[in-house]
RNA sequence: GCCGAAGUGGCGAAAUGGCAGACGCAGCUGACUCAAAAUCAGCCGGGGCUUACACCCCGUGUCGGUUCGACUCCGACCUUCGGCACCA
């Protein structure tokens, strides 16, 4: 209702996208290859019906603009919504007719350079003029065009292979630049929702134009040259910049420079304007769906439309007397209780709107409830959503790039304009992960996992076996999260396992008496090497997952693959301190044991958050019985202790690997150098060549150029 | 057609311009077991050579370039996937 008496919703007779499977009309994002998106099968067909919208065009500029603000966005979500929006900088120009000088044609087009090159104009078989201007000749012929054309479905007009159809109307237009008089036609590869439904035919200088010209035999006129001469008969139209020719006044200028300077010309003499073109359209918002929200207003045939009282908000989805007949339609159409009212203008008698809102009405705003979640009254309250706005990290598949992420987009927009709220953006940073997929026995291949396509896993079948860690683990592990992830049960009974060996170790180190939940760390001068050895990894194994799972990187993949180094490592010292089945553990290796594993349940703990705390408890990390380990500091590791001693040199010649040795960490250039040059290998490799270069990345390799 | 992303073992993948294939799946071998499963330990890009240890060659879609050195940077191309598509 806040949009609606705003203006920013409003109800409107337009040819909508209908979906028979679904019966119900769909939001231009909602048509997939000219099929409902819940319905692959199921072509959209095109229907005349008044319909609610939100005028989401009206944020066009500030969606696209904004787009820069989104530093925490991936890019290709951003270049999908700026192609969505699909900004067109040009201008209309105004064509007199010729018998009816009062009336004018408006057509839109981003190159105006092109205009001395008109050789006809062409009107969408739905432009309001058709019929006014088709003379008596072409009267059969005219209608019958607009009859076969309404006949095709959106997705028709999409397979016709781009074959160019259409029919003169018989009147012509002046062109306003040159007094050239042009025929005008009707064709279907002009459309009606896009700019003016008209526009000016130029052969020489674009492609669907040249096309239909040669078609029909219309004239080719050449305006734009890359010599500046004419280039005498076009075998193809020319479509990049270049020099103005036959363009009276505007000849011998650049065609960049004449657009801009022509445009100026038209506003000057009444025969244009300039005018920037969206793609975007209103968003379609009515439902004939039972499932969704009211859309709360009131039809008065005194009052027309009236918004239902604030005291009477919200509508509820009516249940009682609800009928589901399986025919299609919504239900609330038929339920007289719900529509019956009387009107709360004229008390006169009224009915209610029986469509519903779109689903992704709710998703637009349901955020915001989160800042204020107990709110009574309010669905939020302006300065809780100031508090906790934007979202700092948002996430989601890629399917919404220009769905839900637009539409919330245009909310948040709203809702600011309408003082509700201050920020100009939902959320700051977006991780669009990949989808899951599966192999589909419906299509025979492998397919994002849906109910439709017969390939969804049972969470609960797998959960029950494997357990929700497994699972969480594997879609992890088997993937950057961004990239799509194909789900295999191996690939989590993989996890399974390792959660498994896990928790053997602990146990069994636990029941062993080698863990001490009070230890103090460490002291690496009291270990030995094999317990240096495994100190280091414990700390090189925090540092690296530490990074992983910072924002900038959600390496979770490889933050699980470190985790499991760790558990190897575990596993080979708890062995290299086995003898038959005997563990002894000085107290400083209980101390060394008891370190490693408190930070491996730590940095697996946000990963596999169930078996993390069972062992946090296990181990008497858990003071009470209701601590957590969810609650526990992240653990620190000291920079020192994942600096290694000795490193291994690679020696290469000529950026070939020949040798490699250890080394002290730290070694001098030349003393490296020198390393390198006395190594046998390198030696022979040299073979009294003579060496030309030596270079040296300290504590890396050395590569001596022959 | 336009825009974008990606091509690395049998598979999922990893690698601030510096040891390609970490980690895992599958596979193979051994230990344990009457046996199997589970578990534990090991092997695991391709080719050549060797009794063996070793050693040599090739290898990150293709072709070029930059560089001492390229999976990584640049150019062209090929393929796959995604988005948009008669948008004037």
């Amino acid at each position: 209702l806040q949009l609606y008496r705003a203006g920013l919703a409003y109800r409107k007779g337009a040819p909508v996208n209908w979906c028979p499977d679904c019966q119900t009309v769909l939001a231009n994002e909602q048509v997939e290859n000219g099929a409902c998106w819940r319905h692959p099968e199921t072509t959209v067909v095109q229907r005349q019906m008044e319909q609610w919208f939100l005028k989401i065009t009206a944020f066009a500029d500030a969606l696209l603009e904004d787009l820069d603000l989104l530093q925490g966005w991936p890019e290709r979500v951003k270049i999908m919504q700026r192609n969505w929006i699909g900004r067109s900088q040009g201008a209309d120009l105004h064509f007199t007719v010729e018998s009816k000088p009062n009336v004018k044609i408006t057509v839109f087009t981003t190159r105006v350079d092109t205009v001395f090159g008109v050789s006809y104009l062409v009107l969408a078989p739905e432009h309001p003029l058709v019929r006014e201007l088709t003379t008596d000749e072409c009267r059969e012929s005219v209608e019958k065009y607009l009859e076969q054309s309404s006949r095709k479905t959106e997705l028709e007009r999409q397979m016709a292979e781009k074959v160019k159809t259409g029919v003169p109307i018989g009147s012509h237009v002046v062109n306003p630049f040159n007094g050239d008089i042009v025929p005008i036609w009707v064709s279907d590869y002009v459309l009606m929702s896009y700019g003016t439904g008209a526009v000016m035919g130029v052969p020489a200088h674009d492609q669907r134009d040249f096309e239909f010209a040669t078609t029909f035999g219309l004239p080719v006129k050449e305006v734009i040259s890359p010599t500046g001469q004419p280039s005498g008969e076009l075998k193809e139209p020319y479509l990049d910049p270049g020099i103005m020719i036959n363009s009276g006044s505007f000849n011998g200028l650049t065609s960049e420079v004449a657009k801009k300077k022509m445009i100026d010309w038209a506003a000057e003499n009444q025969s244009g304007a300039p005018r920037v073109q969206y793609r975007l359209r209103d968003w379609l918002i009515s439902r004939q769906r039972y499932w969704g929200c009211p859309i709360p207003l009131i039809h008065c045939s005194q009052c027309g439309v009236v918004p239902v009282p604030d005291d009477q908000l919200p509508v509820r989805l009516p249940v009682e007397g609800i009928e589901i007949t399986g025919e299609g339609g919504s239900p609330l159409a038929r339920l007289k209780s719900f529509i019956e009212i009387s009107c709360p203008q004229c008390g006169g008698q009224a009915s209610r709107e029986t469509d519903t809102m779109d689903t992704f009405i709710d998703s637009s705003w349901y955020f915001l409830r989160y800042a204020d979640p107990h709110n009574e009254k309010l669905p939020f309250t302006k300065d809780r959503v100031n508090y906790w706005m934007p979202v700092d990290q948002y996430v989601g598949g890629v399917e919404h790039a220009i769905l839900h992420l637009l539409y919330a987009r245009f909310f948040t927009k709203a809702l600011s304009r309408l003082g509700l709220l201050d920020c100009k953006e939902p959320f700051s940073n977006l991780l669009s992960q990949g989808m899951v997929t599966k192999f589909s026995p419906t299509s025979g291949r492998i397919e994002k996992m849906s109910k439709s396509r017969g390939n969804v896993v049972g969470t609960t079948d797998f959960f029950k076996r494997y357990g929700a860690d497994a699972a969480r683990l594997f879609t992890l592990f088997a993937s950057p999260p961004e990239q799509e992830l194909e789900w295999s049960e191996e690939g989590a009974i993989g996890q399974y396992r390792f959660l498994g060996r896990i928790w053997r170790l602990v146990s069994d180190l636990t029941a062993r008496g080698c863990i001490d939940a009070d230890a103090v760390d460490p002291d690496p001068a009291l270990v030995d090497a094999t317990g240096k050895a495994l100190l280091k990894l414990t700390h090189k194994t925090i540092k690296a997952v530490s990074q992983d799972l910072d924002p900038s990187c959600y390496g979770f993949n490889t933050a699980i693959a470190r985790c499991m180094e760790l558990v190897n490592g575990l596993y080979k010292y708890v062995s290299e301190k086995t003898t038959g089945d005997a563990l002894t553990v000085t107290e400083h290796e209980r101390q060394l044991l008891s370190f490693s594993i408190r930070n491996l349940l730590l940095l697996l703990a946000p990963m596999a958050p169930h078996i993390c705390e069972e062992l946090w408890h296990l181990t008497g990390h858990a003071r009470q019985p209701d601590d957590s380990i969810h609650r526990a500091a992240w653990p620190a590791y000291i920079d020192a202790f994942t600096i290694d001693d000795e490193i291994e040199l690679v020696l290469q010649v000529n950026g070939k690997i020949v040798s490699k040795v250890t080394a002290p960490r730290g070694l001098a250039q030349p003393d490296a150098q020198s390393l390198a040059l006395n190594d046998a290998k390198i030696q022979s490799k040299i073979n009294g060549q003579s060496v030309r270069k030596v270079i040296v990345v300290p504590d890396k390799l050395v590569n001596v150029v022959i």
